[in-house]
RNA sequence: GGUGGAGUGGCCGAGAGGCGAGGCAGCGGCCUGCAAAGCCGUGUACACGGGUUCAAAUCCCGUCUCCACCUCCA
């Protein structure tokens, strides 16, 4: 990302020169507070990935896409991030999953880690700088578990299971992430106590069990076995970002218990883990959680086929993050509108100037750094289009290439420039010149018709091509042409 | 029972004590042969009932409705 952001700009309240920083809206204290990294310039940043066992929904992906448009704010505003996204791909669903299809459990989960990939691809999702693989680190988990178990704050299951579990009596502050106590919390379903101290206490370590296949299991100090889903996070977070890291993403509904779990275990473990927790709202769909179970009409490669994908994107990230979306046809449609708006303005500008670098308008980057306030950010954009449109009309060609310049620096913040080669080269073919000349032909043809008021010749070569899905407008420089 | 969140104009969606965010749709106008695109204009909304205040969608009290979490769901 080559832009940068005014780090000084006029404040809406005082009106004067005023210093601009980021404030996030972190859980744990409950409070939007001012950003400050760990190390001064420099951001570590990791979000719970996805348990790879099914086909990625719209939800799924919001939660990547927050987090790759907070990555790119941060880069853009000059820090050095380094994100991590985990792949959890061993669990007790993708092993029953995978032993109902027939196939190796491995094979089931890299199935969907690469149909993950895809949507993230698809949706234009910035590579996370690492993304580690839950059974690639065993030995970090192990190691962990001991730790914990030597400052006192698990033990072994004593019915003999092989799993170990965290001592939540022995953590006084566990529940200060989620607000939970432990004596008011719903005594658990559980039926089967499992050699646990307490109903509440969580495993870290799960003693392999008869049935499951040989592959799914490692050998540990508690016997054969696998690591439990809180634990993995922890153990890689710490290996990649160290004991301390600055933030730690993911969707509400992990703030209880995965976050509070991997919380208490990291601490209880000497380490002082996250910082600050952001936590993003997920996509409803009539009016309830999607999840799932419920269908794969929004499974994100079932949508990209119906929607362009920059259109599923703007629309999942205009809304502010802690703010529900409820999935509506309707909305994805507005959102291919405003954004046809907004490049056509682009496609406009760029035949009469040209973009130079520039920073995002400072009304942006103050919405921006409100905590991620996207809907601000985005009627900036509006707005900035608008100007730009004006300028068009008046042929104010420096006005236009400003207003070109910030746009473009806008999109390019929000993961959503139309020539980002992460949107793929658009189908350029070799028959590209060929069709361009055929349909300059027809319009050179539609033009002659209108010079001599033959309107019934020219606007059948319009409706001839506008059956072709081409758009014809006239413009005072002559007739032009999109698809 | 505990914890957290939501109810805004036809629709989507911000804001969080005082000048009507923004978008979509609609209506009127400019432009156009007609269109398209664009521009200009156009809206007195904040679940309900009280209260505080010069001023409340925003604060306080109460009520209703909805959602999520407290089981390995983003």
């Amino acid at each position: 990302m080559r832009l940068l952001v005014p780090r000084t700009g006029m404040s809406p309240k005082t009106g004067r020169i005023a210093f601009m920083t980021l404030s996030l809206y972190d859980t744990a204290r409950r409070a939007q507070i001012p950003f400050v990294p760990l190390i001064p310039g420099e951001v570590s940043m990791y979000c719970c990935g996805l348990t790879v066992q099914s086909a990625p929904h719209l939800g799924h992906v919001r939660k990547e896409l927050v987090f790759d448009v907070l990555r790119r704010w941060l880069t853009a505003s000059g820090y050095k991030v380094t994100q991590v996204t985990n792949v959890t791909d061993i669990d007790d669903k993708i092993l029953a999953k995978s032993a109902e299809a027939g196939v190796e459990w491995f094979a089931h989960a890299y199935t969907y880690e690469l149909e993950l990939h895809r949507a993230y691809v698809a949706l234009g999702m910035l590579p996370p700088t690492y993304e580690p693989r839950a059974t690639g680190h065993i030995p970090e988990m192990i190691e962990l578990v001991q730790e914990i178990i030597d400052k006192g704050h698990a033990y072994p299951a004593t019915d003999g299971s092989g799993d170990v579990y965290f001592d939540v009596r022995s953590w006084p502050e566990y529940g200060a992430l989620s607000g939970q106590k432990l004596d008011e919390m719903e005594p658990a379903q559980d039926a089967d106590p499992r050699g646990k101290r307490d109903p509440r206490d969580f495993a870290l370590w799960k003693g392999a069990k008869g049935g499951e296949p040989l592959t799914a299991s490692w050998n540990s100090p508690w016997g054969r076995g696998r690591p439990g889903w809180h634990l993995e996070c922890s153990a890689m977070a710490g290996k990649y970002l160290g004991d301390s890291f600055d933030i730690h993403g993911g969707g509400i509904d992990l703030k209880f218990p995965h976050h509070e779990n991997e919380m208490a275990q990291s601490r209880a473990a000497g380490r002082g883990f996250a910082q600050y927790w952001l936590h993003n709202a997920w996509v409803t769909a009539a009016g309830e959680k999607m999840s799932k179970s419920l269908g794969n009409g929004l499974i994100v490669t079932e949508v990209t086929k119906r929607w362009p994908a920059r259109a599923v994107r703007l629309y999942l990230v205009g809304p502010h993050y802690r703010s529900m979306i409820e999935y509506s046809e309707a909305s994805l449609e507005e959102a291919v509108t405003a954004l046809a708006r907004i490049d056509s303005f682009v496609n406009r500008a760029l035949e009469v100037v040209s973009e130079t670098p520039t920073t995002v308008p400072d009304r942006f980057a103050i919405a921006m750094d409100d905590d991620l306030g996207t809907p601000a950010a985005l009627a900036v954009l509006h707005e900035t289009v608008r100007e730009g449109n004006r300028a068009l009309e008046s042929a104010d060609n420096t006005g236009a290439a400003q207003a070109l310049s910030q746009v473009q620096a806008m999109l390019d913040v929000l993961g959503l420039r139309a020539d980002d080669p992460i949107w793929g080269n658009q189908a350029s073919s070799d028959l590209e010149p060929v069709v361009d000349g055929l349909v300059s032909a027809l319009l050179e043809q539609r033009t002659a018709a209108r010079e001599r008021k033959d309107y019934a010749a020219s606007d059948a070569i319009r409706d001839h091509l506008a059956n072709l899905g081409l758009t014809i407008e006239d413009t005072p420089s002559g007739p032009r042409w999109t698809r």
